[in-house]
DNA sequence: GAGTGGTCTAGACCACGCC
DNA sequence: GCGTGGTCTAGACCACTCA
């Protein structure tokens, strides 16, 4: 149980191996506590630092949490958000919006509402409304948790000749969600369009959303469209990635993505 | 131009913040070399092995890439496949295939067929054909290059019952995307669904996609459903996340996902 | 208090890219 | 040959958790 000085790979990257393989194998489960740090470095006869890297390495995959005073645990599955992008076509109706499914299964969801105000709207957002860039906007962010724990940051912003004097500039919270208000304004909504970037979090996204090492973030610009085309919200979500499993339904008479073999 | 020892953050993760800051106020700009790790050390003040460290992190977080030999490269932008689902349902009819696209921006894509088998299905494909765990199914694996660089996995699974005999099990490609295919084989589409997951790359997946540090993954479990419902197709895409933006379009009369408040 | 992870230092060697 | 990143060691201190 050492490494092989003949294996071209450096001795941490041949720890985090073993390791890895000791997890795959259902040796450790999730929520197991790993071998300690000394542990490893003992046992695979390599020094304190080295094997400290090699589980900084399974940090940076995920696998791994660190819990400080207590050990590095075998990182639980977290996936709670399962997010449809509209409900099912079929059958049975309406069905409740997915929030209530999540209190269905227990959870507890909140909004915090951490800021309304008006600003220049960034290039991208400005760009997405088809406004000049600087162009002033309302915006809305808030943060969503579940069971007190947060799991997504979302910017709104609507063009500030739509927005004035409405109950979007309400510092509260409004009922219903944003088609719901758009609607009551007056707008006849059209579609909605969805840009997704994945990538790792900036030090601050990783501090709002709590993150752990080797957890990414999707970013979802979501632009609403009313009827006659024109763009009337765009909102900008960071997603923790752990927490979600996005889900999109494509009617068949579009042309779907595949390239061109098969 | 050094750390302040009374900050309670550790001096790798200053000098992050340094280096950071410098990127992030165009300092450094894309495909600069960053300063050498000696270099950092110096200006900080700090050992050798904290500048490294803290030129870890950035890699970490996906800004900086290293070039052994050459130096840390501030990440240049990636991104060049922009994906619609499906292709836009206004105005102008009929498009090219996005792939067709690329050639148009100058890009070659390829694919290579890199396994055609009959195996038994992964639980969770097995799940999304309604079939039962262990079911025989045809799988055809590819990746596709974008300039030789490979961008994405492919398997596709299909139930043996509706591939078996067909040109699906041939080794070589086939002319046409696959829902061509399949309405070639007699079947009527209904819809498609994708779930999206997002996590850090296996190290295998890392060493086929070549993906630096810090670059996460997308895996996309696309069902083909028939008309009637049946699924007949499921795919398990590995997207290198730094290489996509995918984009969805939701007609407005079904729900959006929004949580309950605005 | 014992064990844990997190961090640091100083100095060393290697492989690689470039001139 | 020189500078680069990548890695390693040995030993050290801190803050935290748990009993």
């Amino acid at each position: 149980m050492s490494i092989n000085p003949a294996d071209p790979r450096p001795p941490y990257q041949q720890v985090a191996d073993g390791l890895r393989a000791a997890i795959a194998e259902g040796e450790l489960e999730p929520g197991d506590v790993m071998p300690s740090v000394r542990g490893v470095a003992a046992q695979y006869e390599v020094s304190n630092a080295t094997a400290s890297r090699a589980l900084d390495l399974l940090k940076a995959e995920g696998l791994v949490d660190a819990r400080p005073g207590r050990g590095n645990v075998v990182r639980p599955n977290r996936l709670v958000l399962y997010v449809p992008s509209y409900l099912s076509t079929e059958g049975d109706g309406a069905r409740q919006p997915w929030h209530a499914e999540l209190e269905e299964r227990g959870f507890t969801a909140t909004q915090e509402i951490t800021e309304v105000a008006t600003v220049p709207a960034p290039p991208e957002v400005a760009e997405l409304l088809k406004a000049a860039p600087g162009t002033m906007m309302v915006v809305r962010r808030r943060v969503l948790r579940i069971d007190g724990t947060p799991v997504q940051l979302t910017d709104s912003y609507y063009p500030a000749s739509l927005a004035q004097d409405t109950e979007l500039t309400s510092p509260g919270k409004i009922p219903g969600n944003s088609p719901e208000v758009l609607e009551r304004l007056g707008v006849r909504l059209g579609r909605f369009r969805e840009d997704l970037h994945v990538r790792m979090p900036t030090p601050e996204e990783a501090l709002q959303l709590r993150l752990g090492k080797g957890i990414p973030v999707v970013r979802l610009l979501r632009t609403t469209y009313a009827a006659d085309g024109t763009p009337v919200e765009v909102t900008n979500q960071i997603l923790a990635s752990d927490h979600y499993v996005l889900s999109y339904e494509v009617p068949a008479h579009q042309k779907a993505r595949d390239p061109g073999g098969t």
